[in-house]
RNA sequence: GGCGGCGUAGCCAAGCGGCUAAGGCAGCGGUCUGCAAAACCGUUAUUCAUCGGUUCAAAUCCGAUCGCCGCCUCCA
């Protein structure tokens, strides 16, 4: 079974044919780098992550681009504001950038390109759009002629009449059609400037990705992605450029993520509700946001919530209790007993793999794959209870088979990546530093409240639980003594 | 105004022509417990915004209506 990609192009859902058989290439529109990343940034690199992580799963041989923005307006802007120079505030916010995909878990991508170390290339292409009449001089700048290629608007579903009848165009003088776009600017004293033959000045947005595309990929290429917000007129231009230049397809399959909202608003900073990696990270694990990102599908809209971190950080637990108590189970197994594990639940515990394949390889379902892992999780869990002292050797192979392959699949969307038992203890040591009781002063109160139990003193003993549950301490009578946790939320 | 998307249980979310409408969270019932908590199990939509239509068959296709949202300006 083949791999089947929902593509913007055409809005449909395409089967993956890599133009080199068993090779993809993929090319994804990384950060303007001058600022640090928030949570829809996350997204859309965990996106690609996993697409990435998949398709080499399946045996495909990956290259993968992500390039970095690090010369534009915004960033000249927020230098001007900081008294620094653009190259220093880029690479503070691509250093920060690696850090946060770092932790993350994210994997790099074969290679990571800048704008400002491809001008040659940059500057090749347009020369090239302007021998080809696609583009022209204006002033110190030079735009592209929308009108002379003939598919402008293919991907976005747009046509240049419906657009014009938009009023949200910016009025340019030197623009011979108001929707043409800037390949390169030429520069106001005091910004970065390189030399061109149109005099001083730096590339446009769009033209970087078309250079640099090229020379990493070629002139055609299998995938090329980013949020759907880039679709026009980033992408659009994208392809007015490189087409332009080739004559040939520039990409087969354009793949754009849905958003990220919070609270159901749209993040922006004037609303205040701009949440950072690292804000988010400084609370939850990385793996926590994975579940949180890939329990829906990507391309719909996700919105954020700390009740819906809560759900994820819950769910993650879930997981990770299950796989640590079969982990836990030490019984050597015996193979007369009679199995716990209905022939049913074989069956569904066997064809997981299979199954996980399937959502993924539609479209990349990663909530349906997730849907299918929880669902033989339950049945793990109901078989583990019911194991007698002395279980049946096949129970306990199919529990540990079984746990295995959930480490695999789920490792595939960068979960259940961590020892479960280490998962599970750091949890709580996490969450021990955030206490206003000291370990101690909990450990005393509950010798206090066995002492209690023990003279059967119910009253006084539901008083010290009740105590510590003032300071969010929950606790567990077990078999092995009174083990505590601190209450979530 | 133009283009596109969405509306499935209390919440989140798969399913996109035909097996019992996945799964998670919360709730409830149970096991356990001195009582709890935690853990685990079980359970929770005759119905998929509304109204029509196509079809032997629709949450899934078509049309209309209502309600959300995104893009059209920098944006993942």
């Amino acid at each position: 079974m083949t791999v089947t990609i929902f593509n913007t192009l055409n809005s449909r859902k395409v089967p993956l044919e890599p133009i080199e058989p068993g090779h993809v290439k993929i090319y994804v529109c990384g950060i303007t780098a001058y600022d640090y990343c928030h949570i829809g940034h996350a997204r859309s690199a965990l996106v690609f992550d996993m697409i990435v992580g998949y398709l080499q799963y399946l045996g495909l041989n990956v290259t993968y681009i992500r390039n970095f923005t690090d010369i534009d307006d915004k960033i000249i802007n927020r230098a001007q504001e900081q008294n620094t120079s653009t190259i220093a505030l880029s690479e503070q916010f691509i250093h920060a950038f690696h850090e946060d995909m770092a932790h993350l878990g994210i994997a790099s991508p074969t290679a990571e390109p800048k704008a400002t170390e491809h001008l040659p290339e940059i500057i090749g292409m347009i020369q090239e759009l302007m021998a080809k009449g696609l583009a022209y001089q204006a002033g110190s700048d030079v735009f592209y002629a929308v009108e002379k290629f003939q598919p402008y608007g293919i991907l976005s579903g747009r046509s240049l009449n419906e657009m014009k009848a938009g009023a949200r165009i910016s009025i340019n003088e030197n623009k011979r059609n108001p929707m043409d776009f800037a390949l390169w600017k030429g520069s106001k004293p005091g910004e970065p400037t390189w030399e061109s033959p149109w005099g001083p000045g730096r590339p446009g947005w769009h033209i970087e990705c078309s250079a640099m595309s090229k020379k990493y990929l070629g002139e055609s290429f299998d995938i090329h992605g980013g949020g759907k917000d880039l679709v026009f007129p980033h992408h659009e231009n994208e392809i007015a450029q490189s087409q332009g230049a080739s004559g040939k397809t520039f990409v087969n399959i354009w793949v754009h993520n849905g958003f990220v909202t919070i609270n159901d608003e749209k993040m922006s900073k004037s609303l205040g509700n701009f949440l950072t990696i690292r804000d988010l990270l400084a609370q939850y694990q990385p793996e926590a946001l994975r579940l949180f990102v890939f329990s829906t599908h990507y391309r719909n809209p996700l919105d954020y919530s700390e009740a819906a971190m809560q759900d994820a950080v819950t769910g993650l637990d879930r997981l990770y209790t299950c796989l640590a108590e079969i982990a836990q189970i030490t019984a050597s197994g015996n193979p007369t007993a009679k199995p716990e594990a209905t022939v049913k639940e074989i069956e569904k515990i066997e064809s997981l793999t299979e199954r996980f394949q399937e959502a993924m390889n539609n479209d990349f379902n990663t909530a349906q794959a997730l849907g299918h892992i929880f669902e033989i999780v339950k049945i793990l869990n109901r078989i583990k209870q019911a194991l007698p002292s002395n279980p049946a050797t096949t129970d306990l192979d199919l529990l540990r088979k079984a746990s295995t392959t959930i480490r695999e699949l789920a490792g595939l969307i960068g979960l259940l990546r961590q020892e479960p038992s280490l998962y599970l203890n750091c949890q709580q040591q996490k969450i021990l530093a955030g206490l206003d009781i000291s370990k101690e002063s909990i450990e005393q109160l509950i010798q206090d409240r066995l002492t209690a139990r023990r003279q059967k003193d119910w009253a006084r003993a539901d008083a010290i639980r009740g105590q510590l549950l003032s300071h969010n301490i929950e606790l567990k009578d077990g078999a092995n003594g009174t083990a505590w946790s601190v209450k979530p939320g």
